[in-house]
Order: C-alpha cells, then sequence, then structure tokens
RNA sequence: GCACCCGUAGCUCAGCCCGGAUAGAGCACCAGCCUUCUAAGUUGGGGGUCCAAGGUUCAAAUCCUUGCGGGUGCGCCA
C-alpha cells in the first residue's frame, strides 16, 4: 500500500526519524478500532530518554493531520493513525471481477510438476496434494499473469511394472478389469505381493526381498521391457491404459488439468547419453569394480547415476526430462511438487544439473509437503490397505447429497463434496503433515470448505434479490466496525495472492479465505443490506460492498480450485 | 551417527520469515439467537508452563544456543 509510504513521510519530521526507518517500525493493530497504522514509540524512547507513553502523547498533539490520515490517536505507547476512509470506500467501490489479477508475471513461463502417480498403482489420498498445490500453483502463476506448464510426470517404469506384468499374466481377471480397471489392477498388485512376502525368511530383514522367486520374477520382466519384449510391452501398454481411466477420472472429479502428460520412461535413453557424455568429461565417476556411475557431493551424499547394468534409475531420467525442458519452455522457474521425503533428491538433481554446466539449476524449486495421516489407518499400497482417493471424494458428495436433501436447499453435490476435500489438504501449511479423518472430511461446519461456499451463497442471494446494483454510489458518512472489518478484509486481496507466489503457498490463500468469510458472516448478521434503517443510501453502497466481497471470494476459491455456486 | 522438518487450548490448526498492545480460529463442551437479506450461520462462556532451559532485547510464541519429544531422509528404490 502505498498509503505506508504516504505516513512515514509525514511521520519522518516529527520524529527526527529516517522515512525508510518508520515504514519497517510501522504496524497494522489487531483490531481496526485501534486505527489503520500503529506507531509504537519504543525506540524513540531510547532516542528521547522519554518515556514511550508521553512521546505519543506528544506526538499525537503535534502532527497536523494531513491526507491520507485523517485521524491520530495515542493510546499507551503506541501511535495509532486513522485513515480517511474515502480512500479504502474508493478502492472496495473499484473492485471488478478482475481484482487481485496482475499481469507482472509479463507472460513468463513457469513449468509446474505435479500429480505424478506411478501407473499401475490406485491414487490414495496420500496422492492429492501433489495434486491440489500443484494446481492452485498453477492458477496463482496464471492469474499474476505468467504462463505456466503443468506436467504430470507419471512414474511408468520401475519394479511395480515388472510385479504387474507377472500378476497380469497369472490371474488378471478381464471381466472385472473392463467394469473396474483401477481395483483390478490393485487386487493383482496385492496379491503379487502376498506371494512374495510369502517368501520372506524371518530374520532376513534388509535382504527379505533378495533372492525372492518372486522379486526375480518381476526383475525379469523389467528388464524384457528394457529390451523391447513386444510381449511385454503389449502388457505395460495395458496397464497403463488401464489406469490412465483411473486416473482420469479422479482428474475429472477434481477438475484438474496438465498441459503436458508424459512419463518417465520417455527419458531413460537421453539420460543415459548425458550421464555417459558427463563420465567422459570426467565430471561423473565410475565406480572401478562394477561400473557404475555416480557423482559427489561437497555436502551431499553420493549418488548413483547409472546403475552397473547400464539401465537408468529416477535420477537419471530426472536429469533428462529437465534438460529438455529447459529447452523446450525457456521457463523463468520450475517447480516440482512433491513430499518431503524427496528433498534430498530435488537437492542432489538441481546440483547434479549444475555440475553437469546447464545454466538453470537456480530457476529449480522443489516444493516438499508433508504425509497425510488418516486417522489410525496405514496407508499401503503393498497390503492393499488404502484409502482410495475416488472413494473418499465419492463419500463427501455422497455426504454433500444428504445434506441439501436434509436442508431442503439447492447446491451442487460436486461442488460441496469436492471443495471440502480440497480445501482441508490445501489449507494446511504445506511442509506440515495434514491429519485427515472421515469425520474431519465429512464435517461441513466451521473452518470448512462448505463453510465458504455457504458464505459465497448467502452474499448472492441479497444480490440476487436486490436485481441491480447502482453504478454512483456516495461515499457513506460513517462506517461501522463490522463494514470497516470487511472493508480491510477485501483489499488484503491482491497482497495475499502475490505472496502465496512468492512463497509457493497457498494455503495463505485458503486462510485468508476463511477469514474473508468470516468478516463477511460478521457484516451479514448485524448489518441488513436491503431495506435498512440507516436508509437508501446505506442500502446502495452495501449491496456494492457485498459484491465486492462475492467476488473477491469467488476469485481466492478459484485459487485454491474450489468452485461456487449461488444456492446451496 | 549425520542432515532436514515439526512441537501453540482436549482435538485440528493460524500467528514465527519481518520481535511490540489482553496469544487467535475451527471442532468438541455449556448458555443464547430463525414471524427480519439462506441457522452449512451467529453471540457469549469455560479451556493455554506457546515442549524445556539458557541467551539477546526496553519488549520473545516469534531471533540465537543447547536439550527433550515426534516424523523423515541418508539404496545401483521410485
Amino acid at each position: 500500500m502505498q498509503h505506508k509510504e504516504e505516513i512515514a513521510k509525514q511521520l519522518a519530521k516529527p520524529t527526527g526519524l529516517k522515512k525508510e526507518e518508520i515504514e519497517t517500525i510501522l504496524e497494522i493493530p489487531k483490531s481496526v478500532e485501534l486505527g489503520d497504522y500503529a506507531f509504537p514509540c519504543f525506540k524513540l524512547a531510547g532516542i528521547m530518554k522519554k518515556s514511550p507513553v508521553e512521546i505519543a502523547k506528544n506526538l499525537a498533539s503535534n502532527i497536523k493531520l494531513k491526507s491520507p490520515i485523517s485521524q491520530i490517536k495515542a493510546q499507551g505507547p503506541y501511535l495509532n493513525i486513522f485513515i480517511d476512509k474515502k480512500i479504502f470506500v474508493e478502492e472496495v467501490l473499484n473492485i471488478n471481477k478482475d481484482y487481485g489479477r496482475d499481469n507482472f508475471g509479463n507472460k513468463k513461463k513457469i513449468v509446474i510438476d505435479f500429480s505424478s502417480p506411478n501407473i499401475g498403482k490406485p491414487m490414495h489420498i496420500g496422492h492429492i496434494r501433489s495434486t491440489i498445490i500443484g494446481d492452485s500453483l498453477m492458477r496463482i502463476y496464471s492469474y499474476l499473469g505468467y504462463e505456466p506448464f503443468g506436467i504430470n510426470y507419471m512414474g511408468d517404469i520401475g519394479l511395480h511394472i515388472g510385479k504387474l506384468i507377472v500378476a497380469w499374466e497369472l490371474w488378471l481377471n478381464k471381466d472385472e478389469l473392463k467394469k473396474d480397471p483401477v481395483k483390478e489392477l490393485l487386487r493383482l498388485y496385492v496379491k503379487f505381493c502376498e506371494k512374495e512376502k510369502s517368501q520372506v525368511q524371518e530374520g532376513t530383514d534388509e535382504q527379505e526381498f533378495e533372492n525372492n522367486e518372486w522379486t526375480n520374477k518381476a526383475k525379469e520382466k523389467l528388464k524384457l521391457i528394457e529390451m523391447g519384449d513386444e510381449k511385454a510391452h503389449k502388457i505395460w501398454e495395458e496397464i497403463r491404459k488401464a489406469s490412465g481411466k483411473g486416473f482420469d477420472r479422479v482428474y475429472k472429479m477434481l477438475n484438474v488439468e496438465f498441459n503436458e502428460v508424459t512419463g518417465q520412461s520417455k527419458f531413460s535413453e537421453a539420460g543415459k547419453e548425458i550421464v555417459m557424455n558427463a563420465a567422459k568429461k570426467g565430471i561423473a565417476k565410475t565406480d572401478r569394480e562394477t561400473g557404475a556411475i555416480y557423482i559427489e557431493f561437497d555436502k551431499l551424499p553420493k549418488k548413483f547415476i547409472l546403475r552397473s547394468n547400464g539401465t537408468a534409475s529416477y535420477i537419471t531420467q530426472d536429469i533428462a526430462a529437465a534438460v529438455e525442458r529447459n529447452k523446450k519452455y525457456k521457463f523463468e522457474k520450475m517447480i516440482y511438487v512433491t513430499d518431503y521425503r524427496q528433498m534430498m533428491h530435488f537437492q542432489q538433481l538441481f546440483e547434479i544439473i549444475k555440475k553437469f554446466g546447464y545454466d538453470f539449476s537456480d530457476k529449480c524449486y522443489h516444493v516438499p509437503f508433508g504425509t497425510v495421516n488418516f486417522g489410525n489407518e496405514i496407508i499401503a499400497s503393498r497390503a492393499g490397505k488404502i484409502v482410495l482417493l475416488e472413494d473418499v471424494l465419492k463419500k463427501t458428495v455422497e455426504k454433500a447429497k444428504e445434506e441439501i436433501k436434509k436442508r431442503e436447499t439447492k447446491g451442487d453435490e460436486e461442488k460441496i463434496g469436492v471443495g471440502a476435500v480440497k480445501y482441508i489438504i490445501i489449507k494446511n501449511e504445506p511442509q506440515k503433515d495434514v491429519e485427515f479423518s472421515w469425520d474431519q472430511a465429512l464435517s461441513f461446519e466451521g473452518n470448512t470448505g462448505p463453510y465458504l461456499q455457504y458464505s459465497y451463497a448467502r452474499a448472492s442471494s441479497i444480490i440476487n434479490k436486490a436485481k441491480k446494483i447502482a453504478r454512483k454510489i456516495k461515499i457513506p458518512k460513517n462506517l461501522n466496525e463490522k463494514e470497516k472489518e470487511l472493508i480491510k478484509k477485501i483489499l488484503d486481496f491482491p497482497k495475499i495472492v502475490k505472496e502465496a507466489a512468492e512463497k509457493l503457498n497457498p494455503s495463505l490463500i485458503a486462510n485468508y479465505s476463511f477469514e474473508l468469510s468470516q468478516a463477511f458472516n460478521g457484516f451479514y448478521t448485524s448489518c441488513k443490506v436491503i431495506n435498512p434503517e440507516e436508509g437508501k443510501e446505506t442500502e446502495v453502497f452495501r449491496l456494492k460492498l457485498v459484491d465486492a466481497f462475492r467476488t473477491v471470494l469467488k476469485n481466492s476459491l478459484y485459487l485454491l480450485g474450489i468452485e461456487v455456486m449461488e444456492e446451496m
């Protein structure tokens, strides 16, 4: 806000401090009654050798009021400053549907790698965080004038594929596959893991899967794929298709889209080439005994980047994928949204890119997020102990349907149910673990998605009743506390969006949305909008205020991927 | 062992980056508010050694150090 600078300028003389210094000292009081800005006088107390209370008093009586300042009050050691309400009100009156949008991104490209599930396995509740956070970042960057590219980089190769091929050949039920490909694939995977586990000898903890008949079978299949075996490739393709169907259903429900859907396997060859080149140049080292290629770092543990049998591993592919994206998109930033267990992997990846002589490594970011815990249930796809994301969504949608019926209201059960799940996930600070439970998911009261949507619907209901909003609106003589609080919250929006982008943290927008809705509901209960006692002019103004609120809440929820409705 | 993250009300979380006014919400609990724009709402109440101990400061949940508790990583897995 420019007000801050202006206030600092005006305070410079009477306080004898520099403008810049005052700007850092100025703070925003906890409640609107205390003013719009506050200047704590402790620092001056040290300099002037007087009590801060006294200094505040003196300053309050000595400073001449000049726009934008309309009032100055001393309160204890604080100098509380009030800004001419006209300035706030005018800003609110000017709010239109693009409020908060900006084009300072200047169409610069941002690559966001998110969701990225493993094919063959179903998406469980743990996968949702990458998907939701990534999707929100896409929206935020686009809103600020960047050009984001969302990439779904699927785990389409690895030992789990080998396992599935073995299981597919032995136990596939084609009818079940048609009916529900996700469940059938899960059944196959679980059955394989049971067989595998039955071979494990007790007490051989670390090597439990070495020389395991079943694990070896899976490894063989994996090798067949690498060698281009036709039959293995055909099954691989089938698995890809079947699990793709399941993913598509989930993405459709979540209303998440990507610019590019690709897989790790596509980057194996290019990755090997890059690594071999680096080895030739001596940047990467070769293990003399085995022939495996690795990289050493100053502060990180060494990393193998090519197996001794010459096959690519995860990081081999990641290197090639990063290089290709840089070439293709010339990005300003590339963001990986994965859980924090991969933190070191990405540190190593970025270092390797730098060591290999590419100049984009400092444009790479990793957004690490914590795990999603589901009550006491342990999520392990091996054992089939899994809470399917699709089931969670279906269940919340079902609950929404019941609620609508119970209340005899309208509303879109899909938007409510899906919004509820998204909100639980995104309202948390990414790096913290999320506690997810049925109780929480199915609760639609308090700090929840439906509460936000409900606030929007209430506001919409007023607007729809009023039919039209006047163009010319007089600035009211007085504002009550609830109106002021709502106005100030509304005006915070652009700042919050930018902060969320800067910190790669959509939860800031989620928390803001909640506070904004609280401010509205407080206003709603104490201020009548249509036919208020205060008269027609108040009605006209409040209608516009309500309209501004719903515009901003809609935009704010849009950035989280949560949809609103006019009635619920 | 080394590294990273977390620790705030019974539970789930904001606040910490950038130190300031009585530490805030939601859930749960108790007591109110629907003949007035949607009660998925709202008003009030109880409930806190901000993990602990030191340090810096006029001022610490916030910054620094150490310790404790919990999670995670340190594979030729992905």
